[in-house]
DNA sequence: ATAGGGTTAG
């Protein structure tokens, strides 16, 4: 158009105007900076160590190794590639470091948890002639805060005053939530007010350091105070009532906010969640305006905490099914622990390709989520298939395979991980133990057994708690050692308690001990005097040998306590969801054919020759 | 310089 045309010469002419001042800008930088600034925007967009590497022989050759400006943003990518090490060795090399070089080293730590480090290595630098600036006071000061190092962190605040970084208002912050953090509130408190200028992050921090130390009206007080209340301030009011448990008054907060974020209402959501309401969490997540995967997470892993694991199923479909938010690690993990439960083998191997194929494959916490969860699915060997396939272990991994191990049966194999647990050099602890101490009894390794809760107090200093007796006691009974199991639970250091005696009554009907078995029964009814199980088993062992009148003796004793035995309850997965049914259930629209594959089944168990007087179907056996 | 998630147990 002619009026386009018009414009073209003007255009022309700004265009050259414009590479005009990018020439004189060129000019005026020094070849030197220009190079400078290449080398930042190349580590800027750096994302992998091949890169790296290929940077740093540029960084060499064009004689940039010593400067700081280049090496302290070549030491923060490396930490951000979480190659801290190599780092730190390129530091080392330095002749003189320069202040920049030594803050991204204490960041580059403080980045990798390593807070000791950060410490260690700000001694050197007081014994080097490189004075420490504003940007180095508030990642010191946070990293005593997170080791307890109450007395450096004093220190270096002294140092900081001297430093004239008194009226620094990042210093002021971290001197706060270190000082809050110690449950040093007083001297949190001196800070605040002494500070010169409070800015809204310190009036924050200063609130949520009452709330660590639990000290809601004072917290309050000052957040009415506030001359200027930022989201994240509202919100760390109202985690605050939630953390106390006072989720009326922190709905209360909720409803006064001016504007809520998608995390105000995680905040919310989450409260709920584990103030077992399960009912408000599902509403709050309906009326959410927006929802991010920590909202999802926060429903799912709601329903998880609460045993309502088909929910954590079918909530899972939904947010698959909506596909606007993506689940992630924790998301897999929650399912998977739900799958575990209900012995939803079909979705457990589903949410494992999916996890493979979708970047969660080096995931430890998913990792030891699947060796959990075909275990419980009695999948023993894909539990130890990806068992072998973790390149990184913890605690967790071991003992959730060991546990594996030994309650299906596999108690040697339970045991020789044990020695390879060792050999790596991870450290047993008391759930480790149970682990082990299961594993012997399923073999019967009644001496092995008591050596190896030797072992746990005399080489590992673990205190045994009632959980390693209620081993203990296990072990000796399902031994056939019942009077041994007696005594054990006579000379225990604490008063044994309801499952202990349960684990006694349970093997008294395998060995058809009536004496003790009544001895538990009376001590289990003092304990759990609302429990009818207690009763039925009792009365089993009765029916094993025969005693009738005992047995509807005790069935008026049961009645009279006014509590009914709920049903055992099984589950199982049929058609990609988890059915459950009850014996006897003729609930199912496919229970003739649900009750037909069981007799197959028990038939097929007698040919192999298992024999069980807990066989009882009920229906046709 | 402020904030949120997850796995193991008699």
């Amino acid at each position: 158009p002619p009026s386009l045309r018009h414009c073209i010469p003007h255009y022309i002419e700004l265009t050259v105007k414009i590479e005009k001042i990018a020439l004189i800008n060129l000019a005026q930088k020094p070849p030197q900076r220009l190079l400078e600034d290449k080398f930042i925007s190349l580590l800027q967009s750096c994302k992998t160590p091949k890169r790296l590497r290929q940077i740093q022989t540029r960084i060499i050759t064009h004689g940039f190794k010593d400067n700081d400006y280049i090496t302290s943003r070549f030491i923060t990518v490396c930490a951000e590639l979480k190659k801290i090490a190599y780092a730190r060795q390129l530091f080392d090399q330095i002749p003189d470091p320069g202040i920049a070089s030594w803050n991204a080293m204490f960041r580059g730590y403080a980045l990798n948890e390593s807070y000791r480090e950060v410490l260690v290595l700000f001694s050197q630098m007081k014994s080097s002639d490189v004075m420490p600036n504003c940007s180095t006071f508030p990642i010191i000061l946070k990293s005593c805060g997170k080791v307890n190092a109450c007395v450096e962190g004093q220190e270096v605040h002294g140092v900081a005053i001297k430093g004239g970084f008194r009226a620094n208002p990042f210093v002021g912050t971290t001197l706060i939530d270190m000082y809050a953090g110690g449950g040093a509130i007083g001297a949190a408190y001196k800070v605040f007010g002494e500070m010169v200028e409070r800015n809204v992050v310190a009036w924050t921090s200063m609130i949520s350091g009452y709330i660590l130390c639990r000290k809601m009206v004072s917290a309050r007080c000052l957040f009415d105070l506030a001359p200027e209340r930022d989201v994240v301030l509202w919100n760390t009011m109202v985690s605050g009532y939630i953390e106390l448990g006072d989720m009326l008054a922190a709905r209360k907060l909720f409803d006064e906010m001016p504007n809520r974020d998608v995390m105000s209402w995680n905040t919310m959501l989450n409260g709920y969640a584990n103030n077992r309401d399960v009912e408000a969490c599902e509403k709050l997540f309906e009326e959410m305006p927006e929802r991010n995967i920590f909202s999802w997470n926060g429903l799912i892993g709601g329903y998880a905490r609460n045993e309502h694991f088909f929910e954590v199923m079918e909530t899972f479909k939904r947010m698959l099914a909506e596909g606007n938010v993506r689940p992630n690690d924790a998301t897999l993990v929650i399912v998977l622990s739900a799958c575990a439960r209900l012995g939803a083998i079909d979705l457990g191997k589903w949410v494992h390709l999916y996890a493979e194929s979708n970047g969660h494959k080096g995931n430890l916490y998913v990792g030891n989520a699947l060796i959990d969860m075909y275990a419980k699915c009695g999948i023993v060997e894909n539990a130890v298939d990806v068992f072998k396939s973790m390149g990184t272990k913890d605690l967790i991994t071991w003992n959730t395979i060991i546990n594996g191990l030994a309650t299906h049966g596999r108690g040697s194999d339970a045991l020789t991980l044990f020695c390879q647990m060792k050999n790596a050099g991870e450290i047993p602890d008391g759930i480790t133990f149970i682990g082990i101490l299961c594993a012997c009894t399923h073999m019967g390794l009644v001496e092995d057994g008591f050596s190896y809760f030797q072992s746990m107090v005399d080489d590992y200093s673990i205190v045994p708690q009632i959980e390693h007796y209620g081993c203990m006691v296990d072990l000796l009974a399902r031994a056939g050692l019942l009077d041994h199991a007696a005594e054990f639970v006579r000379k225990m250091p604490m008063e044994p308690d309801a499952i202990i005696w349960a684990a006694l009554l349970g093997a008294c009907r395998i060995y058809k001990n009536i004496e003790l078995a009544e001895l538990a029964l009376e001590r289990l009814i003092e304990l759990e005097p609302k429990n009818p199980a207690n009763f039925v088993m009792l009365s089993n062992i009765y029916g094993d040998l025969g005693r009738w009148k005992d047995v509807a003796r005790l069935k008026v004793a049961m009645r009279d306590t006014g509590f009914r035995k709920l049903p055992g309850c099984s589950l199982i997965e049929v058609n990609d969801s988890v059915v459950e049914f009850y014996c006897l259930d003729e609930r199912h629209p496919e229970r003739e054919e649900i009750y037909s594959a069981l007799r197959g089944l028990t038939k097929l168990l007698r040919s192999s020759g298992y024999e069980s007087d807990l066989l009882e179907l009920g229906q046709g056996t």
